[in-house]
RNA sequence: GCGCCUGUAGCUCAGUUGGAUAGAGCAUCGGCCUCCGAAGCCGAGGGUCGGAGGUUCGAAUCCUCUCAGGCGCACCA
């Protein structure tokens, strides 16, 4: 229904001039009383047109020349114009929801536009936190968003596999590895210190053996390694897989370098000036786009930092032709946005073709208690655990009702005390209820019927029920009917600002509608003519839910 | 010291990119299963939007200052 409002007011000439289609705002008033919805434009044109904003709203009014949907068109307060449809208007707006479905719930914002979405890249070197997960949630549900707006989409993951954190994984697990072989061997300084630790060097003594009982780490340390860091990549993949995310592309980090792409993105830097040598080392100049300071990129011994693979690896996703990159952080390094926003702009693309959405960190509690994550320490909880715990889908929409740079505290006890009653539940319960109306629905259809129903006979869950009657629509209905009308409204403006979080509010409030109303009226009832009615509604409000609940990457189960 | 994020109901959080009278879930209290599913429904209480100025038709939202918490400020990854 925006989509027309939006077209019929761009159509309107206001002193020979007309308003282009994208400064139209079209909103949903807070409170009943505003209309179905309103245009604060009036107010911005006056300002431009020296006139006052209720004489523009007038004008606006006026102007507008297909007035057949409306019931009512109100200018109020300081110059809005609200908008009331017709209940014919609304009604054919539902079966053309019900006709539709996904095509008429979405609107093709991206045109085809190629984004890369980067998520969790967690270190393959211990298993995931909270905060991955938190990550994943949101990278996963991002992309369905993306896809559902028309856009192309490729979810990337990015594997540390070269830098000294695989190395370090190594060398714990060699040092654990040694000692279940009796030989004595000092654990590394800051080494990792988890059970899992212990479980790769007892597969590895598994696999190997003694082999290695009597070598020094760098002789073999190719070997373990690599076995370390492939199982816990393993991990990590089936953990995710497990929690619902999947990605389409594994870039591996030493790849890069044994592709020589990180040598050709220096030299692609040094072609374009922005590098240069100073103490012993090799720098990147940063700051010619807003950094604090310049950065080194290959250190005096030699070695790369690892901002070098960094800038190699967003200069392939560059080279790969994509028109937006996203990467999604932790918050604990928000500090490298400038830094690598310089080499998107070194390498001749504008700053915001990459977009960082950075997700705050997740503080643990069990119990009211502050629960320390440190991989140090050994003890955190992980993913996995709560996954286990709660469920994938409970977990998944608890980091998904809220906003992404909010930090975020989760008490792990009550949320294992609320998992049986927790939001998710009330929502996926709404389309299993929905579903079993239509079961009881099916039943009566299928009773031999004494006179006149007209029930469908038909699996009515399969088929769309265009052929209702929405003058039988009571004021709930109606209401139910509108706030269907606003989700593609809510999707368009969710995927604009890349905030999934909107569509499961979104989702609490629709289910809100819909029990209270479950409880007050029968659907199926012995008038046929109000039952195919409801029945409709009923069968619209589930489509919604499905659709919302599938880019959150929640199940819509039929029963629960 | 500098930078980023966050302060909204007892708790956890939304608030449609500046819109109209600030919302939800938990928790608390009181009710509802012969009736399409009680993972549900109905009702009640609960607020100086951290604080102070400013911008304008209009501010929880934008600007400045300030207080509190978190996180960053490497030739570590």
């Amino acid at each position: 229904m925006e989509r027309i409002l939006r077209e019929i007011l761009s159509k309107t000439r206001i002193n020979d001039q007309q308003p282009s289609t994208d400064s139209i705002e079209i909103e949903i008033p807070k409170g009943e009383g505003h209309g179905d919805l309103s245009t604060p434009m009036a107010m911005g044109l006056a300002r431009q047109l020296k006139k006052p904003p209720k004489k523009t709203a007038e004008d606006i009014v006026n102007a507008i020349e297909n007035k057949e949907i409306f019931d009512k068109i109100e200018i109020a307060g300081p110059g809005f114009i609200n908008f009331v449809f017709t209940r014919a208007f609304l009604c054919s707006e539902i079966k053309s929801l019900l006709k539709e479905r996904e095509a008429f719930l979405t609107e093709d914002i991206g045109k085809g536009k190629r984004i890369q979405i980067e998520f969790v890249s967690a270190n393959p070197t211990g298993p995931m936190h909270l905060g991955h997960g938190r990550g994943a949630a949101l990278g996963a549900a991002l992309s369905n968003l993306l896809t559902e707006a028309g856009y192309k989409v490729e979810k990337e993951f990015y594997i540390n596999d070269a830098g000294g954190q695989v190395r370090q994984l190594g060398l714990s697990v060699f040092a654990k590895y040694k000692q279940l072989c009796g030989v004595d061997y000092p654990f590394p300084e800051g080494g990792y210190r988890g059970d899992y630790v212990e479980d790769l060097a007892r597969e590895l003594k598994d696999k190997y053996g003694d082999e290695f009982a009597r070598k020094d780490f760098d002789e073999v340390s190719q070997t373990i390694i690599d076995f370390s860091y492939l199982k816990m990549l393993a991990a990590l993949r089936k953990d995710l897989e497990d929690f619902g995310v999947f990605f389409d592309s594994w870039q591996s980090e030493r790849e890069l370098y044994a592709q020589g792409e990180v040598v050709k993105a220096i030299d692609d830097l040094r072609e374009r000036g922005y590098i240069y040598e100073e103490d012993g080392a090799t720098w990147f100049r940063s700051t010619a786009f807003g950094d604090d300071k310049d950065r080194v990129i290959v250190k005096k011994d030699g070695e790369y930092t690892y901002f070098a693979p960094d800038i190699a690896y967003h200069r392939k996703k560059i080279e790969k032709g994509f028109d937006e990159l996203i990467d999604i952080w932790g918050a604990d390094h928000h500090g490298y946005i400038p830094r690598m926003q310089a080499v998107i702009q070194a390498l001749g693309c504008p700053r915001d073709s990459l977009r960082v959405l950075l997700v705050q960190m997740v503080s643990l509690l069990k119990g009211g208690r502050p629960v320390q994550m440190s991989k140090r320490a050994g003890e955190f909880i992980t993913l996995r655990e709560v996954m286990d715990d709660i469920g994938a889908d409970t977990t998944k929409f608890l980091f998904l009702t809220r906003r992404p740079d909010s930090h975020l505290e989760v008490d792990i006890e009550v949320a294992k005390a609320q998992s049986s009653e927790n939001p998710v539940y009330y929502v996926q319960y709404a389309h299993a209820r929905i579903n079993s109306i239509f079961e009881k629905a099916g039943q009566e259809a299928e009773k031999p019927q004494d006179s006149n129903s007209k029930l469908n006979p038909l699996p009515v869950t399969r088929y769309p029920l265009l052929d209702f009657n929405g003058e039988l629509f009571n004021e709930e209905e109606m209401r139910i009917v509108k706030k269907l009308l606003y989700y593609p409204m809510l999707l368009k403006s969710a995927a604009l600002a890349h905030e999934p979080h909107r569509i499961t509010f979104y989702l609490q409030e629709l289910a809100g509608m819909f029990h209270p109303y479950y409880h007050k009226y029968k659907v199926v009832t012995e008038d046929a003519e109000l039952s195919r009615a409801r029945l409709a509604l009923c069968s619209a409000v589930q489509v919604v839910l499905r659709h919302g609940l599938k880019i959150l990457g929640v199940e819509a189960p039929e029963r629960m």
